[in-house]
DNA sequence: ATCAACCCTTGACGGTGTCAAGTTTCTCGC
DNA sequence: GCGAGAAACTTGACACCGTCAAGGGTTGAT
């Protein structure tokens, strides 16, 4: 703390305000974010930020593509080290994406927030280019084990829209807002091993039919 | 139009607040959303909505209880009204979900958006359990069909994860941002028939495993 | 030592959400 | 019919926000 109290030149604005950016984000939702914060939080002027990424836009560009990197790290990292067959290695994929967007909030808010980030940035566009290969590499092992007819395009899909989706209910689920039974099962599951048992049944699904 | 120069009361100002706000956000995104520019575009000054909705978390809120009121309306018609199996049945609410939301993207774009809206709100959980219903009652039915083991709610939290993803992936898929193949099959179909394909994809993962 | 490029600050502008107070209209008991 | 009180809406003010223009401090190559 000493020694952030820089000089005039901070060093490493660009990296701590993204940084700053993703806590607030965390802490009061991509809703109330507020650029003149995050610059307060880093100890810089309120027109700081703009001179490293032009507008509040770009600051959650930045942010989306570190989420979009961090997201590619993990998934690749949980493919790659999990033991078992296809099957387990994906499901591995699926919970190693819901936990790390649990566990950093901030970041994965705005991935998709078209509303709000510039999804035509060059640089975003490599790192959500990267993340989505993952998937669609491991889709196509997955489909070269059970049923080499997989259409690997709708696999995936499926595969990130159900992940993506059980993240964003996540909360809603857990604060009973539906009206599920007295004590189902899925309230005593972490949402990592619901990821994986959604993972499951997908990969179920995706066996050939037997007709 | 001449009419509704109505007199100093508006007459019917929270629904017309409600209608202009889900234009806006349909517009401009729920990120860039303004209570001031709501008031301008239903004529009255710009602290009228406050008297309705108390503050913008309000009358978002709103806005989300009227989206899953019409979805409500609409999944259980499509299970009400299509004639065939259970899982055709099923599969038509899935498309009746994603063909709502992508007609009403004002609405249905602060459904789950917490950070904008006051998911404690008495009407706004009313409204969310209804329309949870439609998608329970048609899995306990399918469950009877296919397989009486099947753990209902984990298989709800699927459909709606994977629908819901669906629609928030949506855009990205269409804009290529993922490097699919050259021409993948998944973007001659509308948004409409992926859901139907997701869903028996889902199905079919629903059945006993064969061990 | 100098000068240009870079990093950041300052100050201003219009727009926004919210609050308090005031004005107009409606409603309902008499 | 009428008057009082409730309801609906307006006005004005305040602090905060994002963005822009202008300028000051710092660095490093020459």
């Amino acid at each position: 703390m000493a020694v952030t109290e820089r000089t005039y030149h901070h060093g490493d604005l660009n990296h701590t305000l993204r940084m700053s950016a993703a806590d607030l984000i965390a802490e009061r939702g991509a809703g109330s974010f507020s650029l003149r914060e995050v610059a307060r939080r880093a100890g810089v002027s309120h027109a700081a930020p703009a001179h490293h990424f032009g507008d509040v836009t770009g600051l959650l560009t930045a942010v989306a593509t570190d989420a979009f990197t961090h997201l590619h790290a993990r998934t690749s990292a949980a493919w790659e080290t999990t033991r078992g067959d296809v099957i387990d290695r994906l499901a591995a994929v699926g919970r190693a994406y819901v936990e790390l967007a649990v566990a950093n909030p901030g970041h994965c808010a705005v991935i998709f927030r078209h509303d709000l980030i510039d999804s035509d940035d060059p640089a975003y566009l490599v790192q959500a280019d990267k993340a989505y290969a993952v998937l669609n590499d491991a889709l196509v092992a997955v489909a070269e084990e059970i049923n080499p007819e997989l259409d690997i395009d709708l696999a995936a899909a499926t595969c990130w829209s159900a992940m993506q989706g059980l993240i964003e209910l996540d909360s809603l689920m857990q604060k009973r807002v539906f009206d599920q039974g007295a004590d189902g099962p899925t309230t005593e599951h972490s949402i990592g091993d619901r990821a994986e048992q959604i993972t499951r049944t997908l990969v179920a699904g995706f066996h050939p039919n037997r007709a």
